[in-house]
DNA sequence: ATTCTGTTGCAACTCTGTTGCAACAACCCG
DNA sequence: CGGGTTGTTGCAACAGAGTTGCAACAGAAT
């Protein structure tokens, strides 16, 4: 997500118009904020932005998109190691997974693609007979610049 | 861990030991708890265990001592796809990292060593410059008997 | 035994996420 | 375009997980 501009926005609309999910005004202001963002939300960050698009949406309302998201696989929910707190993070679904790693001392995030990672996805599959829906890949550790 | 009986009991303690820890009795039973479970707890289970052996314990002392033993690297948190509520889960740090397959229907967790995860690891620390301390690795997703 | 210091129980609290319900607004159909 | 059906919303109350300040307590070392 501190990436990836090569989204179009109002793709998770179609996406849902698609499976005949409803469109509200709260919906859109929610799917736009995600959509946009450039590095993780959790919800109550989702919550204040999309405030600053429709005033009047409620925590709950949030909470209630992000279910409807995550059942339909547009986006992944993260712990970034819970670095601060107990929230979770989200992000657009990508289409190839990516890793997570978050430096425990500064709290930076970087993410990283492997080909070993999508390898790991696949041998799971056949070895454990699993159909894989989310692959959540999280790593804490000492950035460069942190390592004592 | 619903593996895993090559574990010395008291193992917690002689590492606490050695770092100049201090032990109490509601560590100890705490400890003997993890050490001896057979499938993965979350704090209140934990709690409700080691107060069979201490009835005095707190919840505050169960997270408390879950805190000092992630410190010290001891054990693992999993979030197990959060399956049911929001509770994260706890096992005692094995050797070689193992990943966690969760049925999204069933519930079921199975555990799945890799060479490839211990390649993708070492990929990580080399590419990313990251000393890694825990790496994470949680699927969800549709087992054998589960899948539609 | 005494002292020093880290640990505990308690109670109150924070934060994240959930739920029942009545009012409301998409969307479909004619 | 209305008008009805049904999914969605805000609200307020709730539930659950985890945290904290503090006074009493208990390890460990002398
Ligand atoms: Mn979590
Ligand atoms: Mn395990
Ligand atoms: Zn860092
Ligand atoms: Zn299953």
């Amino acid at each position: 997500m501190p990436f990836a501009n090569t989204e179009i926005p109002g793709r998770f609309q179609t996406l849902l118009a698609e499976r005949g999910i409803r469109m509200t005004g709260q919906r859109r202001a929610i799917l736009n904020v995600i959509e946009t963002a450039k590095k993780h939300l959790d919800a109550g960050q989702i919550l204040r932005r999309a405030r600053k698009l429709d005033a009047s949406i409620d925590r709950s309302t949030v909470y209630r998109t992000l279910g409807l998201l995550k059942r339909h696989g547009l986006i992944d929910e993260l712990d970034l190691m819970h670095l601060e707190g107990e929230a979770h993070y989200y992000e657009r679904k990508p289409d190839r997974g990516h890793i997570h790693l978050a430096c425990l001392r500064c709290g930076k995030i970087i993410e990283f693609d492997s080909d070993l990672f999508e390898s790991l996805k696949a041998q799971m599959e056949k070895e454990c007979g699993y159909r894989i829906a989310v692959a959540r890949l999280e790593v804490g550790g000492y950035c460069s610049k942190c390592r004592t």
